[in-house]
DNA sequence: ATGAAAACTGAAAGTTTGTTGAATATCTCT
DNA sequence: AGAGATATTCAACAAACTTTCAGTTTTCAT
């Protein structure tokens, strides 16, 4: 299997053994692996960590798996792999319907764990195997770069993601409480302002001074319009 | 990242485990989801969330789904799937008498909840999936953008929605009534004057100097005559 | 033909929404 | 701790949109 670089996997589980286990192999696969032994501190580390992929055990003390599985398919683009005791599987996990994007039953084999986890990347995320051009744009998330024209943007993290969150939709209208969900977060507490504020300054990296490249549709949200 | 849909669905059920459960299912799904514990909630939030669908439960404390039923007819083109106990379908769900679209007895799949949905939504708002083609119109709500002629129409959100409605429902007249309920909403509490202002700012953009494409029945209320 | 009702129109007044510059707060390095 | 970058809020402003109003025209029944 090809080496990744820059793919970030959170392992939750509430039993050490297991979390370790899980985290040497990953690493040792080439993943950036960070770990958790409850769905809060999983939350925490979500926000700052920005992981690919989630693997999350469904029976854990306190918030259990569904609640964080929850948390996280509101916030982001996120692969949530579930891991379930062979007589916990129910119907929530096997539909998928909450949000997990795959499920194993314990016990499983390394392999097969692995194998999920670069279905669900390259499912998930094809624009980590390489840049995507969207007319003018090209859009490198392993080095968190856009670039417009050619040029390199010199954008923030925040203006980073909302670009291409904009771009990757490029043609649909956006509205500011869809962009607050997926680019902020669903529990981002401020303002709606915001947005516009953002959207201003993508505009002036842009050179968009007719707002023809970002489009106000006033009363709906904003859309990107490509050339 | 996802594909956003842009369809909106309101539940309403006082179960928050029910609640819970459908709602990250269909936000997984990619609509855009909100929730109402009870009737009254449900009706306040409808107003300015404007969904597409409502899943409505027949039994809950207060006004009951029925009555919630009837409100949102009145007030909106709105798909309504009712969900019912197995003992509780009397024949008001079975003949759909309330204005419902469709019912579910519970417990079922979210599959089949799903399935119902799609069939609704491309029963009732065929334009959701795309662009739609009616004669020299395009609507392409996604993009909150319509063609006529090939010409983008640069319109305001009223006189959008107003042409939507109008050519959505070409060949039938529409009293200035019926305008106002569905496109101002059934609380709206001007004159029908406002009706007669923005066809003419229609008619303007349309180039319709002669009335033949927007047409006026004098006392009945307007109706779209398409070439 | 004539008058009343209905529809049309241009413009003013009112309201909402988006834009902007700047101030403040927060974070991230060293 | 402090500098610089980034994030967020705020309020004034501008622009776009909505609604009303009053005068005019059209329509139609008498």
């Amino acid at each position: 299997m090809q080496q990744l670089k820059g793919i970030k996997i959170l392992l939750v589980d509430d039993e050490p053994n297991i979390l370790q286990f899980l985290e040497l192999g990953l690493q040792n696969e080439g993943f950036e692996v960070q770990t958790a032994q409850d769905g809060m501190t999983a939350i925490t580390i979500l926000k700052q960590f920005q992981p690919h992929v989630v693997i999350l055990d469904v029976m854990m003390p306190g918030m259990d798996g569904f609640e964080v599985c929850r948390m996280i398919k509101k916030m982001d683009n996120v692969a949530v792999i579930m891991l379930t005791a062979r007589d916990e599987v129910d119907d929530r996990v096997k539909g998928l319907n909450l949000g997990a994007d795959d499920y194993m039953v314990k016990p499983f084999s390394f392999e097969e764990l692995l194998a999920r986890i670069y279905a669900r990347i390259r499912n998930q995320f094809p624009h980590l195997f390489g840049e995507v051009v969207i007319g003018p744009f090209h859009i490198d998330d392993r080095r968190k770069e856009i670039r417009y024209e050619n040029r390199v943007l010199e954008l923030s993290p925040t203006e980073y993601e909302l670009l291409k969150f904009l771009v990757l939709n490029h043609g649909l209208v956006l509205s500011k409480t869809m962009i607050l969900d997926k680019v902020w977060g669903y529990d981002f507490a401020g303002e709606e302002n915001i947005v516009e504020v953002y959207i201003r300054s993508l505009r002036d990296k842009l050179h968009d001074k007719d707002h023809q490249l970002i489009r106000t549709l006033r009363g709906s949200g904003y859309r990107v319009d490509l050339p």
